[in-house]
DNA sequence: CGGGGTGATGTAATCGTTTTCATCGGTTAT
DNA sequence: ATAACCGATGAAAACGATTACATCACCCCG
């Protein structure tokens, strides 16, 4: 035997003859021989590693993200290599993924959520298949997945607009420059508008995708004025949580004073009572159509990228039902 | 020039004379050269790269442990390779990380939840340098890195005695065999017994890991006998959100009615109002030491594994603080 | 002035695969 | 009977680095 006939019963057995095959293979299952992924990669140059770069993991928001997208990539046969935080922790390296080994990969997942940082071009500039989350653009050299924030901002906000009269509905956001809060904040307003009502600045408010802001911020309102009978699209979930804790300990009830809808749709919303409306975005699809997206991209380097962009869904629950009072 | 040297001055600068050196190294600039990792790792047997696996990548407790993990693991020069999951799925595969690129990686962190699967020896015979969360054995050949649960579950439940007479005292847990449930379980009934108390059956429950779980337990016992005056002790924070819940729908208040502490200290436990109750494990520690003893084995095969138990600590909040009743 | 030490660099083997090309026996077709 | 062909296998080059060893110029000293 010669290690050029092991190889071709590893990889082409139908370039071998039928006994020689049978006895090699007895002898890798005997010797219980494993082929050198490094010299394999040196010659491939392929590692069948994916690069998953996130803005931070934490919460279970990129858990589930994690989740879907090792499974997906087990089944194609790739793993994944994280890296956690990337973007904040280089300072200015505006490259995402960096830091990263960028060789070792065949190619990069990046999840974009804020405008400025880690441009489009510049993961495009690496001349690495590449398929971004979150952030899209026409044209982009990038694949690109997104989930549409205009459409379920959208729908929360029509369906509070149903309960609600148009000066009385106030969207709660993270700072200016996050992606999925301004698409959020954007949608809001078109809705306001085309039921004829231009927002009012104080409509319309800008912190952090922090439980401690929704509170601040729903005290605040209940200070200045009344929050009853308003209706609020709070940006996440853990901002709308501050909000109905808030509310909750100044006596207000859900849905009958004030109405509430969430956006991402996370395990608490159905942990609290009442239970929070929220957007679900469809993490595992997300996480699953990236995968596809850039192994397509590493696969068929010649097809050109596609921008896909999946459907979110408004969960109705009785935070905002109209007409589920106490 | 020839390729060793320019080989030297990237790994050994000190044997090339200055002048080569400097010319080298503005060459190597200009032409953005970068070593190719996977010759290198052929020639070293060394990828530096970290595979971890996880039973399940779900929650912000795993979110958690793979940021700090990552965090650390990049400080040593190392990535994280991640396997979600692979216990389960991998049907019977006794070994975790068997579906794993084992050959790719320098090392393997597996966290260990079930007392059944996934062995210590199995992990230690998979004859790679690992290291071991949440599970140890004296002696055992690879690193183990624990929290305290017993610590933690003693803490909890003498300051659910202080207040609650131990038969009024309960422990609900998830299924038997669970690594952590169990400990937390055995804790909770040495706790009562040095009270001079053997606990009763239907003090220890066994269910899942679930809100579901938390608030079926907790109907269950409130039609059977009043909740009233009772103190419960939560194998983790969904079970002791979803018993809050059911308690509270039945117009029990926290804490002066029931008492409630929960595990693990999650973002919820402070969401909720009164905030719970809970046991925090110091999961960034957790998966900082992992790495580091991960990385001393691979760097260092010849010392002896090290055996690390971390300390738990009860965080006390309404939700079973004595006096703070409404 | 020649030999040995020294510091800098080049040569070539090596890591473990894949793959091209050559070889070789054996059929088949002319 | 010979040429053409074919299927199976081996030999060797290549992938891109590291590193032991050889080489060489040079300097110092006896």
């Amino acid at each position: 035997m010669s290690i050029a006939t092991v190889s071709r019963v590893l990889n082409n057995p139908d370039l071998v003859a039928r006994a020689t095959s049978e006895k090699v293979q007895r002898a890798v299952r005997e010797l219980g021989y494993r082929p050198n992924l490094f010299a394999k990669s040196l010659l491939s140059k392929r590692s069948r590693v994916i690069g998953v770069s996130l803005p931070d993991i934490h919460g279970e928001f990129y858990a589930e993200l994690m989740h879907a997208a090792d499974r997906r990539a087990r089944e194609l046969g790739y793993h994944l290599l994280v890296s956690a935080g990337a973007h904040q922790t280089d300072t200015d390296d505006a490259t995402p993924g960096g830091s990263f080994a960028l060789d070792l990969v065949d190619g990069l997942i990046v999840m974009l959520t804020e405008r400025s940082r880690a441009d489009l071009e510049a993961i495009a500039n690496l001349n690495i298949p590449a398929a971004v989350i979150g952030c899209d653009r026409p044209g982009a050299r990038v694949e690109t997945i997104t989930y549409d924030n205009i459409l379920g901002a959208e729908q929360a906000t029509e369906h509070l607009l149903e309960g609600t009269p148009p000066e009385r509905c106030y969207f709660v956001g993270t700072h200016r420059g996050n992606l999925d809060s301004d698409d959020r904040a954007r949608a809001f307003c078109d809705a306001l508008r085309a039921r004829g009502h231009e927002p009012e600045d104080d409509q319309v408010a800008y912190g952090e995708f922090t439980f401690e802001w929704g509170w601040d911020w729903a005290t605040a309102r209940m200070d200045a004025d009344a929050l009853a009978g308003a209706a609020v699209f709070a940006a996440n979930d853990e901002i709308a949580v501050g909000i109905a804790n808030a509310a909750r300990e100044r006596g207000l009830e859900m849905p009958r004073d004030v109405r509430l809808v969430g956006f991402d749709d996370s395990r608490i919303c159905t942990l609290l009572r009442p239970e929070i409306s929220s957007v679900r975005i469809p993490i595992p699809e997300l996480a699953s159509e990236a995968i596809d997206a850039l192994v397509r991209r590493i696969e068929h380097p010649e097809q050109d990228p596609k921008h896909t962009r999946l459907a979110t869904s408004l969960i109705v629950r009785d935070s905002s039902r109209i007409g589920a009072g106490a």
